[in-house]
DNA sequence: ATCTTATATTCCACGATTGACATGTCATTA
DNA sequence: TAATGACATGTCAATCGTGGAATATAAGAT
């Protein structure tokens, strides 16, 4: 239920329309934690109901501009603040698809985990580029974006690692013995 | 949909009984990909009926025992080996709070900070020391848990060194002023 | 005899998510 | 003037994933 939060953090930095959060939503946010129009209105009409939100005057089109109520300033609080052990991501496929990354032939994993660090390295340069560009001029992103900016950087820098790591590891066990191998996944064997 | 994949992936390894793979659930993947007895026996009904594993004569108490088809080895190739970005995490929380944590006190961001270095840098000894003892006497872990075990290590290594890198970013930007910003979340302020 | 563990199955409810649909306004431009 | 496209708000139905709980029975241990 964090679509609740990323609503309330975004009417925590402006006002802004259902319209509005929506563009942010395919921006700033597709990434992060993607939403769709009847989820935020859906989410904006029990906001408000809830009272963590109010509604100001209507503009030009029917336009409604949400602002935050100090008991929205209040339940985002508890939300960012809250002792709980973070489960830090309760469900991870990548930690799935490696569980089991054993069950393909050594060459379809060494491909895969090579797609991956190619991957988090592109990744890793683009984050770096927009870093710079954010360090120079201000102003795209909430105040602590620069942070979430670097956490991911550093995520997909650590992960690129990682994958070249497992795929010389996989190299070095199967080296000499290159095509039997190939035999586990052949069906019925 | 992934519990389908951590099912067949199981399976994949060996066959088994709901029974089984329930104990499984609340073991080794109890932090990967945490599922209940109605997920896993319903799961399982619609696999077997989707031909991707099937089930072999019946055991002691009704036990049935599954095990994967060829299909189902197919099945989980094409999961494990696409070519797909692979998000790397579509929805991420840790995120969505590190975004707005502006929002709060400069105090209250970093005891937070603060206590997720301290939590992942305890897992990370935990990790530390699990893969210790997997390094020396084996069969705990199917065949590339270890991979994983060593993905968790690094993420968390990575996740304890930025918390402190943040911490102390906002403890330089707030040096010298430290009582008068905390009035940004006082209620109506 | 009774308790515990093993084992399978079903049902419900809730929230999240998607995608399609419906409706209307304002500004630009053909 | 009429058409278009961006702006803007909403509803509905359907599905899915998830979690919780209830039910049932049989094997093995005490």
């Amino acid at each position: 239920m964090s679509l609740r939060h990323a609503l309330l953090g975004l009417l925590g930095e402006e006002p802004a329309s259902g319209y509005d959060l929506l563009k942010t939503f395919e921006d700033s946010l597709a990434n992060v934690w993607p939403a769709t129009q009847s989820q935020v209105y859906g989410e904006l009409a029990r906001l408000a109901e809830a009272g963590l939100v109010e509604v100001g005057a209507e503009g030009p089109r029917g336009r409604k501009e949400y602002s935050i109520t100090p008991a929205g300033r209040e339940e985002m609080r508890h939300w960012l603040t809250r002792v709980k052990p973070a489960p830090l991501a309760k469900r991870s496929e990548i930690l799935l698809r490696v569980f089991f990354l054993g069950q393909v032939a050594p060459a379809e994993a060494r491909a895969y985990l090579r797609g991956q660090a190619e991957t988090a390295e592109r990744r890793t340069r683009e984050l770096a580029t927009m870093k710079e560009s954010v360090e120079r001029k201000e102003g795209d992103l909430p105040a602590h974006g620069l942070m979430a900016l670097e956490w991911g950087l550093r995520f997909n820098a650590m992960h690129a690692e990682w994958a070249r790591w497992a795929e010389s590891r996989i190299r070095e066990e199967t080296r000499g013995r290159p095509p039997e191998a190939a035999r586990r996944i052949v069906p019925g064997g």
